[in-house]
DNA sequence: TATCCTTACGGAATTCGTAAGCATG
DNA sequence: CATGCTTACGAATTCCGTAAGGATA
């Protein structure tokens, strides 16, 4: 049993049972990768992988039952290496990043700066993604950050950490008739065609939910993944984003109204994979990201039991 | 980074940073887990044994950060191995029992007796030792299965089980003055030297604990580690034993009192490391040894996580 | 001086990549 | 017939064990 041959069976699987493609990634030579895992299933004396003929198309049932221990070896393999990069005084290192739309265009622009500046030899990844991809990638050690507002809580293999508070508000083009001075409620808004988040988007569910609650049905002509589209197409309607996504000086044609009090407060969250070994920079710009997050904080945290956090802060 | 090396820097630890030592226990020459060792450092980019000269002397600060990964890498190893010979059906592998005395000598002939008729090539492996060693050798992978009164609770990486209670009991030569058929009390013990389990085994402490609570001293002139010990000593004053160490047709010049409303009742614990792949004749042992464990409890405590499962059963 | 680790080197074993073969959709 | 896995084989690499060297208690 080597390493090479469980990189062969994570990446067989993470790449579909196609194991030409396993080989371009793992840069051997696909008879090599097959070799490697028919090494292992024979020193196992078992079959990992179903075989339609002469192709891989799936699991078997001991294949199920030891992909989570590969994994795991991998993972610690993993660690064992970025602690010793980390005492071997190394700057250079990765920091991969899982986020959301939201995330990367407004609330992480600053860290990033401030992280670049600081740490210029880390290569940064920025993967933006929906959230309900975010803790996979976490979890499959693809990225050492996640940071969402929504679908993070609940993972065991997860470490999840409050990161900010936020509201939406309503955008609309300048002279809408929603800007006559009178409260806003959700009453008045129903009057409008509204443009806004995708499902499991940027705290949609709230903004549902509140309407539900009251009973108002919504005309919703529009819905996207990110805010900016949604900017793009308010002359249609009005448009509810995360209040963070406006900004005057840049969306002069629009005005925002605050809607705090319509729709519940959002959480957004950070995680990382529980019993992960984070470089100090990971430290510094989780830090740098939510200053509450202090480095004694997080690594209490990531050395915690599964239920032993609070799912909110 | 291959398991070879991480098997080194394992053994390496376990056997005191005696490289030789460590090279005769994995089959292999000397120079060669040097290279390992070495090898593993220069790839991490740090050391992880403290030299003393040419001498390795124990771990540096990173090695200690490192080694539980190593472990778990090679746990998992083993769990992989050993998911392989279950699914492929071999009726061979290990069954490895780290228990103490009493229960070696009196709870588990039987479960034993029924273990080796069932599943003859299976190479059973019985460790005697001292309770307090009976967790560490299920931690290291080294036992499978622990079996103990003390010291079995408060280990976040096992799962723990109850088997078993038991009371002590009361031996003593015929024809003693305690055989008078007056009820028996920690008072009228008290006016005898007793002889009993030293500290830490075998229910101890519970004794210790009722004289305590009573406000009674006691002469004891005599402990040692295991039930047949003091049974022979008996002559010499009154044992205390557990009840399951008493054998009317072996111990014809003995007679026992029962002793179980005078100490607090003994649980004893059946113990495996959290997340180990067990196959299936391990779990058929652990329910011949104690029937109400069935496979799908064990495997479900198995699964557990840390803190979820009763302190007592 | 005995023990223990390192270095050096030749040989064994493993592992790889290329090329050819074969099955599947 | 294009894609994808297996087999075969020579080459390169890795890894090991023996033997010799040096440091420490």
């Amino acid at each position: 049993m080597n390493f090479q041959q469980l990189r062969a069976v994570r990446e067989a699987i993470r790449r579909g049972y196609n194991l030409t493609e396993v080989a371009k990634v793992l840069h051997t030579s696909q008879p090599a990768i097959s070799r490697q895992i028919r090494e292992l299933e024979e020193e196992l004396g078992v079959e990992l992988f179903v075989r339609a003929g002469k192709r891989l198309t799936g699991l078997t049932e001991v294949g199920t039952v030891v992909v989570p221990l590969v994994e795991n070896m991998l993972l610690d393999a993993d660690n064992l290496r970025r602690a010793g990069e980390e005492y071997a005084g190394r700057d250079s290192g990765r920091l991969s990043i899982a986020t959301t739309h939201s995330q990367a265009r407004y609330a992480l622009p600053d860290a990033v700066r401030d992280f670049r500046q600081r740490y210029p030899q880390v290569v940064l990844n920025l993967h933006q993604i929906p959230p309900h991809q975010v803790a996979e990638m976490l979890l499959s050690g693809e990225a050492d950050v996640g940071i969402a507002t929504e679908a993070l809580a609940s993972y065991e293999g997860l470490v999840t950490l409050p990161c900010y508070r936020w509201t939406h508000c309503v955008v609309v083009p300048q002279g809408h008739a929603l800007l006559d001075g009178a409260p806003l409620t959700l009453a008045r808004l129903a009057e409008h065609p509204i443009i806004t988040y995708g499902s499991g988007y940027t705290g949609r569910l709230h903004i549902d939910d509140a309407f539900a609650a009251a009973g108002i049905a919504i005309d919703l002509v529009l819905t996207a993944m990110d805010a900016d589209v949604i900017k793009t197409y308010v002359e249609l309607g009005l448009g509810i984003v995360a209040s963070i996504a406006y900004d005057p000086s840049r969306d002069r044609g629009l005005a925002a109204l605050d809607a705090g009090h319509l729709f519940a407060v959002n959480l957004t969250r950070l995680a990382v994979r529980r019993g992960a070994f984070l470089r100090s920079y990971v430290f510094d710009f989780i830090e740098t990201f939510a200053p509450p997050l202090k480095r004694d904080v997080v690594a209490q945290a990531l050395a915690s039991e599964p239920g032993t956090q609070p799912a909110e802060g």
